[in-house]
DNA sequence: CACTTTTCCCAAAACGTTTTGGAAAAAGGA
DNA sequence: TCCTTTTTCCAAAACGTTTTGGGAAAAGTG
């Protein structure tokens, strides 16, 4: 048994790797019981401000830092959330999932928590790396982004009774915490827009069918129509697929002129405005003059090289922040119908 | 002292909240000693087969799963290795970067590990970010993107003899492993092939300076240019800013076609790809046919909506696998001299 | 049978924290 | 002064694993 063995600093010829200093060794050095330095660390007030000071210095000098594997034991939490994103959805078009986490990640370190990332290629790959989360006890909560209608992850870890925020919002009657841009607002705003330009004939590009978000772009886009006093025409409304070609964007772009009487805006979601942009080069329409274009999400496209494109931007990394603050409190216990906030975007 | 609350499976009637089993538990639940049950689950050959099977069998059933952090702080290892991404870089602007990290990330969990993830918004909170994972012990090794030429990063990992493997390079001399993309042979090649084709004048569009890879791009186009029996033009070659927008590809594209011998090809990199187009378009020079182009990553934009244009795939996905498996070589011990690799990028 | 070897299992220690439950010393109150 | 309260510290337990260092029983060996 080797107590002794610290080692530190007074140095050998090569760099020491990592020369970690313990809790125990910095309580040898000053001469206290590893308990007081730990709370004077902590601040309990039951250590006098002196020794407080003493302690707080000289763990800074020796770069104390506590191992974080045993403070998660010894606490009985992971100090770590999780999240899992998916390639498929085309996450990485623009700036704004990047920005989502950044605000994420941001506010998790703030706090002295990790981020641990899953990759999934499918939904069931999804689900399969959240369980290894919550199960594997690897994370004290769950972010959950691109939210479908019917989520099975949402029901999951309502019935363990598991920790988590929803970037976005789902169908589901029991309570739950969520951070979610109004889309519906947004394409209500935008279309109202529109229309007092004097577009009468709007189309809607929506986002992948099964996905909650288009449901509330839908719902403005009406909404908006009907403040305008403009009906609507279901053929203006295409929905596009990710994985079916003849489906996709593009084709939907080149349908809707087909119409005999065509659209002269289009209203969509960013990762559709490729496929849009192609098609009206192929149509010989040029857009901002000869069509009307106003996209959901900050894209970096529509920011630096299209100025003919209006942008609805969501604020990616304060929402971020807001659902890091969420799932905190939600962690502490707090109740998570508590917290359901829908932010407004604004029109660029 | 109350060691028999297990209180599994006889259920209450409210869901438990993850019911969680212990090793203690499962192994007075198989009346066998927890070291027996942790080595039977480890596969030691001093446990017999029969109890061993049992073991695992009972295991599983109870959905047993060791505690991380206690398993961590008795094997003195992390079992999770770090990365750093930044925004600032376009990073996701392409589905390159989430195939390579698709391609880390489902490897790190093959190896039951975990990836934490920090997001900074410049190089100082890069260094920041890769230091609190480093000294605070949170990871056993760090996979670092977006090389500089002089790399304070590399520096500091080699320094304290801390494992981690590139994906690029750096111009440092003490050996380190990476995993790179052959850009040279890759433009070189491109390079040809357009000569082949007959363009006289090849013009190179290349990546912010300070970063590695352009270096290697041009390498190959100067190669490429040599090889074919063709000139280098200075007034060929561009390299743009990612802050300055004077410097942008846009700008850039303008300038090239102001010269009296204007390119009829440009070799560039993925991110520069917006601002050619738009440069192109206002130069009413149609990509593919008035100019040909050959860009630099597998570009979503190019492989559904501009087949006019060339691309030079890496194999992203494959090449996370590659640096994870290094990466746990290195942190066993391994020389990292021993693991440079050079990958082949294919033309498309 | 007596001895050695092999097989199979386990008690105890250790990893580095935080928390629990005091206890000694100092201060306050009469 | 003596008793109570407050201040300041600490020893020991606990978190849930894995590793160490055997030890008992079973199986070979002569």
């Amino acid at each position: 048994m080797f107590l002794e063995q610290s080692g530190n600093r007074i140095g050998f010829g090569e760099g020491f790797k990592s020369m970690t200093i313990n809790l125990k060794q910095l309580s040898k050095l000053l001469k206290l019981s590893p308990t007081t330095v730990s709370r004077a660390l902590a601040d309990y007030p039951d250590v006098s401000a002196k020794t407080r000071a003493r302690v707080k210095q000289m763990a800074i000098q020796q770069g104390y830092q506590p191992n974080p594997a045993a403070r998660r034991l010894q606490k009985g939490k992971t100090e770590t959330i999780g999240i899992v994103i998916t390639p498929e959805q085309n996450y990485f078009s623009d700036t704004f999932f990047i920005d989502l986490l950044s605000g994420i990640s941001n506010q998790i370190t703030r706090a002295g928590y990790e981020l641990i990332l899953g990759v999934a290629s499918d939904e069931e790959h999804e689900m399969q790396s959240m369980r290894r989360m919550v199960e594997g006890k690897r994370v004290d909560g769950m972010i959950l982004t691109l939210i479908r209608e019917q989520d099975p992850r949402v029901g999951y870890l309502l019935d363990r009774d598991f920790p988590f925020v929803l970037y976005g919002r789902t169908r589901e009657t029991r309570p739950y915490a969520f951070v979610d841009m109004d889309g519906k607002q947004a394409f209500e705003k935008a279309c109202t827009y529109l229309a007092g330009l004097g577009h009468r004939r709007i189309a809607l590009l929506n986002g992948e069918p099964g996905f909650m978000f288009p449901v509330g772009c839908r719902e403005g886009y009406e909404s908006g129509l009907f403040l305008s006093g403009l009906e609507l025409d279901p053929d203006l409304i295409r929905e596009w697929k990710h994985k079916d070609p003849s489906q996709s964007s593009y084709r939907w772009t080149l349908e809707l002129f087909k119409n005999d009487n065509p659209p002269t805006a289009i209203l969509f979601q960013t990762e559709a405005v490729n496929g849009i942009f192609k098609g009206l080069d192929e149509l010989d329409l040029q857009p901002g003059k000869d069509v009307a274009l106003i996209g959901y999400d900050d894209l970096e496209i529509a920011r630096i090289h299209r100025p003919s494109l209006s942008v609805l931007r969501p604020q990616a990394k304060e929402a971020g922040q807001r659902v890091v603050n969420i799932l905190m409190e939600v962690i502490k216990g707090e109740d998570p119908g508590k917290f359901q906030e829908i932010h407004q975007v604004e029109m660029v």
